[in-house]
DNA sequence: TTATTTCATTGCAATATTACGATTAATATG
DNA sequence: CATATTAATCGTAATATTGCAATGAAATAA
């Protein structure tokens, strides 16, 4: 059904989830490593930048803008977008602490 | 179309996503966390544990043996799965990365 | 006013994902 | 042997995602 049955999960889950979801994709992974590179707003450039068509990247900002990852900024007829430091921050202890479950050594046994 | 044109991204990016995307579902979440919890293999009882039906666990235990985070060794009748500790540091090195680019404060122009 | 620029939205086609019933394969047990 | 147990695979339905052409909305420029 193309559906997550998200009640049998808890939120922590599915928050984990829905942070992995958006970076799912490598355009959206391209878009937030260029707003971190040039570490300040970027206006319009984003789709030569990254090389896929005006719609596809306004639809992959509106989801990173969901999530409250990138903030946006109307400027005149063009509209800058950035990193949303705090946030992406949260986000960061969330994902952080799921990656950093104990690997113990030599506790294999498969 | 329903297909993402990883050709234009770097392999760095494909890689974040494709780690990110098998994250994407609470359901394969939890059977991580399930596996870090009991630190050793788990045979069998993790359908009863995620309560999904056994052929959409078997589904989602494929996606993470695939991507090599996870190991499955036959046991009788039974198979028994644990983390591949290996190759989740490692998958940990790169998210780690990406997670953590530089998130210098006062510098939001929007 | 009439372009022009910039970005969002709509609508659609192609593909992917999720879930599960039914079945199969493999091993164990009586 | 026959039967149970366990998990993978197949097939399919429902839904989600991706990408873009066409269009729309809002501000600016001529």
């Amino acid at each position: 059904m193309g559906l997550a049955k998200t009640e049998m999960f808890t939120d922590q889950q599915n928050e984990i989830s829905l942070f992995a979801k958006v970076f799912g994709h490598p355009a959206r992974v391209a878009i937030l490593q260029h707003l971190f590179k040039i570490n300040s707003c970027v206006c319009g450039d984003l789709v030569n930048e990254i090389g896929l068509a005006q719609p596809t990247i306004s639809q992959h900002l509106k989801e990173l803008k969901h999530l409250g990852l990138i903030k946006g900024n109307v400027e005149g007829t063009s509209v800058c977008y950035c990193i949303h430091r705090e946030n992406w921050t949260a986000m960061k202890t969330v994902m952080t602490e799921f990656l950093n479950q104990d690997v113990i050594e030599n506790q294999d046994c498969c």
